[in-house]
RNA sequence: GCUCGAGUGGUGGAAUUGGUAGACACGCUGGACUUAAAAUCCAGUGAGCAGUAAUGUUCGUGCGGGUUCAAGUCCCGCCUUGAGUACCA
């Protein structure tokens, strides 16, 4: 009987889907194990090798843990709302929910192919609104919290309003805007309900604000931080500007530190962890007052004006330690003081300096690092300790979005400092350096010499202490660092702070596919509207692009207004926000925006849980039993968008009592990507004597071997052009043009894969009459290896390879379809497996692919012969024992580890060493069926039921290894001298280190190597090696 | 610039607490079966040198040092490369 793939893989899978053989159960003895992979977003372009990847991985994982007597959760889904089926939809007007269905069916197919173990009753789709109702209930929550210092956790918005009504907000310690007004209890008591809801939105964690964003005209909409690469869109590489608008945003710097401190209880890659970091980009210094030096006595044309409310500069630092050391300051060139602080003199130079800046592009601004600009304002500032007056510049070195927009310049201690200080040397308010470092000598004394700010910056935090600095003399970095708060705090002009670099999160998208949200507008200010009347769903349009007036699409739809008394959708007609609210009937405007791309996947794991509840995006008891995922697989893309996402909202449900535990995630692995092997055909161009700029493209293909010879060697060069003219191959080289020609030159052109095979030999009769690529190449001349022209297979073309990332237009993209088919799915599995380690990224090949191939047909062989079935009761010999229990050790402990590729080699070694057994014994080859299964479950499955068994290999338990069958009583050891291994010898492993060595050196091969020496030394290590020295 | 990874045969990659470098595959070479091809099976395969051969011997895990009886593995200094991030005060 021969292994026929197709038959088998198919009955199984079957089987599975009709036996719901892996569903999971809510309840059960067993103990839970949860393993998610990232869902996909279903695009059109179908899945190719490379995706399945990492849900390889996880299935694995999924089934052995099953085989070990968990209760597994292991589900799939779609996050199918997004840009793509957006922009397919403007161009072809079809509904982007009917593209979405289409590409999940297909995506369906191609995943059913590959014999996953997901439990598809549990499968969630993020643009479906009995989910996005749930997205829109968080939402809803969110609006409805704020965030508590003093507890620190999210709190009922009620509480925050109690707080008021009782003491007002003196006493509350809250996350909020900066800009905060105080007032009393009786002050908030006296507000009108308008003046209220304003008040708390500065309060709330998803609040409306006027914010600076990202702007991108291409794609008409916002962008969030993480969705901008090089400053263009992530997605289209579209231009993004800066631009004021009213949006969304969610207040995720209130977790800015449990982010950070979480990820030192999570099992996360280390790369992954650090990107979070540096995301988050805490710094700890202070926050310093100078005081805007009195005009009068220093400068007499700066007027009084405008300097009561703005008194001082604020700076944040995190070298508050080194401020006798400041020697001007530095403004960002939009911080509000400029204007008001700046001299009659500076005024024009200040002014063209801010309009110049103002016109460059944010990502011209960050390109260009080198250039050092800036302007003097002609201000002064008073040092809080010396009173010194410190001169105030502008420069678009110092960002308006970090810190307090303003930075205290200390240029013996810092190299950007440094620079500007040294650039503007000598010119008029820039003074001389102030050195205040002592750098440490090798020996611990003190360096007193000017020379460490001579050169550059002293930037180090150790090695030196400090001088002409009052109170600081002599102190090293910490100590004067704590020193100098305590000071500053003293009198008052300054304290401890910790800044973070994550700002908050901009949550309005201008598009159509996306979550609606629950809001409508009274007045301008934003309801929600009760959660029992959720799902809102998305309203049908005409079009899917802006409106005219630069309305976000559902600006199109005619049925969108939010009808308070009846609590419907109802048509916009019917909304009349013009009316006062004695005459008004009821109806008011709902948002046009809609959420961005990271809202349905930032609880998603927490719906598989219980995915069919109406009421709950999951119950209580499904939330406690599953707790969070054990493991989570995806890409590592992800790493600051939905990775840190999901993490701010599950802290955010745990705080309202929502969500089961701190983090979601808590072992994190990031697969590889799985990178093409392109195809290329040299094309033939010529240049001739009379215009060697003129380059004539031929319909002439080398091979590659031909095309590297012709470029190294230009004799070789010359035979190969006379043979074209000679050969008489096409009408462009007869013996007139061969005289005129003066080199060749090649197109290295893309070829499609398909038309590839396996020993990189191109077939020219497919591509040629290939409908889709024929076209190109039809009259084109394939000269193969031996120099021949291709006609009758008396040749052969060899294309070139090389690595390149997988994708449509490098014509390299290997579907898992026609993998699946030719050589079966669980080929396809192993062999993503074997490539290499999960997480490195690594090229398709798909010429390597017959090894496992050939591994599963082998191991097909020890269960059947040409007759049927072919299994004895006998018992095992020793050998075959060793074998199967090796193995078992192994794949567990890499399975544990998640060193698939190694198990695969280990499968195939112990299939090779039965076969060599003529192993055909029962007690081996059950064990061996259930061992191979998590890697290849339809062969498993197929040779476990011809073995007898009714139930389905995946529920028995998996081999035990004991330790007996592979116990050793003999060990090869390899024999050194002086490091170098010489000979093996096979000795008991029971002798001692003194009886070894009788032995070794009695041995012939010993005296042969000592020639008479006798060995310094003798290291013996048992069960290891033999080592003689000298 | 900073942070985190990675450099091993023609290729993908193995190698436990330092202990026989190159497992397992691909590819290549030779052979068996076949009219032939495919499939299958068997043998060989890091490089150099010596030898008809068995075999012997030298070199060899990015580069240069070091620790050690012993280094792909540990330490110091570099180089190359991938990813992330970037005037963050």
């Amino acid at each position: 009987m021969k292994y026929f793939h197709n038959e088998i893989e198919a009955k199984w899978q079957k089987y599975w889907a009709e036996h719901k053989t892996f569903a999971a159960k809510n309840n059960s003895d067993k103990p839970k194990y949860y393993v998610l992979d990232m869902f996909p977003y279903p695009s059109g372009a179908g899945l190719h090798v490379g995706h399945p990847l990492g849900y390889i991985a996880s299935d694995i994982v999924a089934r052995y843990k099953r085989h070990q007597g968990f209760n597994v959760l292991h589900p799939q889904g779609y996050d199918s709302f997004g840009l793509p089926a957006e922009q397919y939809a403007i161009q072809t007007g079809q509904h982007p929910e009917k593209t979405t269905r289409e590409n999940i069916t297909r995506y369906r197919e191609q995943l059913d192919k590959i014999g996953f173990s997901f439990d598809w009753d549990r499968e969630v789709r993020t643009s479906n609104p009995d989910y996005y109702k749930h997205t829109q209930w968080i939402f809803i929550q969110l609006f409805n919290s704020w965030y508590n210092k003093n507890t620190d956790k999210a709190e009922n918005i009620t509480t925050l309003v109690s707080i008021f009504e009782k003491e007002g907000n003196n006493t509350v310690n809250a996350v909020c805007d900066d800009d905060i007004q105080n007032f009393s209890a009786s002050e908030w008591n006296s507000f009108s309900s308008e003046q209220q809801q304003r008040i708390l939105l500065q309060y709330r964690l998803t609040y409306l604000a006027e914010t600076e964003v990202n702007w991108c005209p291409a794609l008409g909409t916002v962008l969030a931080n993480d969705e901008i690469v090089n400053g263009v869109s992530e997605r289209g590489g579209h231009p993004v500007i800066r631009k004021k608008m009213t949006q969304w945003s969610m207040r995720i710097s209130a977790y800015a530190e449990r982010l950070l401190q979480g990820l030192e209880t999570i099992d996360w890659s280390e790369s992954i962890k650090e990107s979070q970091r540096n995301w988050i980009g805490k710094s700890v210094g202070a926050l310093v007052k100078f005081k805007v030096k009195s005009q009068k006595s220093k400068d007499s044309k700066l007027s009084d004006i405008g300097l009561s409310t703005f008194d001082y500069i604020e700076v944040f630092t995190t070298r508050p330690d080194t401020i006798f050391g400041v020697t001007f300051m530095t403004l960002a060139p939009e911080h509000e003081l400029v204007s008001q602080i700046t001299t009659l003199e500076q005024k024009a130079a200040v002014e063209a300096y801010v309009e110049a800046t103002a016109k460059r592009s944010e990502r011209e601004r960050m390109a260009d690092v080198k250039t050092i600009s800036g302007v003097f304002t002609g201000a002064y500032a008073e040092h809080p300790f010396t009173k010194e007056a410190i001169p105030v510049w502008i420069g678009d070195y110092v960002l308006a979005g970090y810190g307090t927009g303003a930075v205290m310049a200390v240029p013996c201690g810092d190299e950007r400092d440094y620079a500007f200080a040294n650039f503007f040397k000598g010119t008029h308010g820039m003074p001389e350096i102030k050195n205040i470092i002592s750098p440490l000598t090798p020996e611990g004394g003190i360096d007193t010499s000017d020379n460490c700010i001579k050169e550059e910056a002293f930037s180090k935090k150790d090695g030196f202490v400090f001088k002409n600095s009052d109170f600081l003399n002599g102190l090293d970095y910490k100590a004067a660092t704590k020193k100098v708060i305590e000071e500053l705090e003293k009198i008052g002009a300054g304290k401890a702070k910790v800044n973070y670099r994550l700002r908050d999160a901009v949550f309005s998208r201008q598009r159509y596919w996306g979550e609606p949200f629950p809001v409508y507008y009274v007045n301008g200010l934003p309801q929600m509207i009760d959660a029992k009347y959720l799902p809102i769903v998305l309203p049908e349009v005409e079009k899917y692009l802006p409106t005219e007036d630069g309305q976000p699409p559902l600006g199109n739809a005619t049925t969108w207004a939010w009808d308070s008394i009846n609590n419907k959708v109802v048509s916009n007609k019917l909304c009349h926000a013009e009316l006062d609210s004695a005459s008004h009937n009821g109806v008011f405007p709902l948002e046009l925006n809609t959420m961005p791309g990271w809202a349905g996947s930032s609880w998603y794991w927490m719906r598989y849980m219980d995915a069919h509840n109406e009421n709950e995006f999951a119950s209580a008891d499904a939330l406690k039993y599953w707790e969070n995922v054990d493991l989570y697989i995806g890409g590592s893309e992800h790493a600051t968008g939905h990775l840190l996402y999901s993490r701010f909202w599950n802290k955010f449900l745990k705080d309202r009592g929502f969500a089961p535990t701190e983090e979601p995630f808590k072992k994190l692995i990031n697969q590889g990507m799985i990178l093409g092997m392109s195809a290329f055909v040299y094309r033939v161009v010529i240049a001739t004597i009379e215009n060697k700029d003129f380059l004539k493209s031929s319909k002439i293909y080398v091979s590659k071997s031909i095309r590297d010879k012709i470029v190294h060697d230009k004799t070789y060069e010359k035979n190969f052009l006379v043979g074209l003219a000679t050969d008489n191959i096409t009408k462009e080289f007869d013996e007139n043009t061969l005289n005129k020609i003066a080199g060749v030159i090649f197109n290295d052109l893309h070829v499609n894969v398909k038309f590839v095979n396996l020993s990189d030999e191109l077939n020219i009769y497919e591509l040629k009459s290939d409908n889709e690529f024929g076209k190109e190449f039809k009259d084109a001349v394939f000269i193969g290896e031996n120099k021949q022209i291709i006609i009758n297979g008396n040749d052969v073309y060899k294309v070139g390879r090389e690595v390149e990332k997988m994708s449509k237009s490098k014509y390299n993209v290997v579907n898992p379809d026609d993998i699946c088919e030719e050589y079966g799915a669980d080929t396809l599995r192993l062999y993503e497996m074997f490539l290499g380690p999960l997480e490195q990224a690594k090229p398709w090949n798909t010429a390597g692919i017959t090894g496992v191939y050939g591994f599963l047909k082998k191991l097909w062989r020890l269960y059947f012969d040409d007759n049927g079935l072919h299994v004895t009761n006998d018992e095992p010999t020793a050998e075959m024992y060793k074998s199967l229990h090796k193995t078992i050790k192994k794949v567990t402990e890499d399975i544990e580890n998640f060193s698939f590729n190694t198990s695969v080699s280990q499968f195939m070694i112990c299939v090779n060493e039965l076969a060599q057994q003529k192993c055909h014994h029962r007690a081996i080859l059950e064990p061996l069926a259930v061992l191979i299964s998590p890697y290849a479950p339809h062969i498993a499955e197929e040779l476990w039921s011809a073995l007898g068994h009714e139930s389905s290999v995946s529920t028995i338990s998996f081999p035990k290894f004991e330790e007996k069958y592979v116990v050793e009583s003999e060990k090869e050891y390899p024999v050194s001298f002086n490091g170098k291994m010489r000979f093996t010898i096979k000795l008991p492993l029971d002798l001692t280190p003194a009886q070894i060595e009788e032995i070794v050196m009695a041995d012939e091969r010993t005296q042969q190597q000592l020639q008479g020496r006798t060995p310094n030394k003798v290291i013996i290590v048992p069960g290891k090696i033999i080592n003689l020295v000298g």
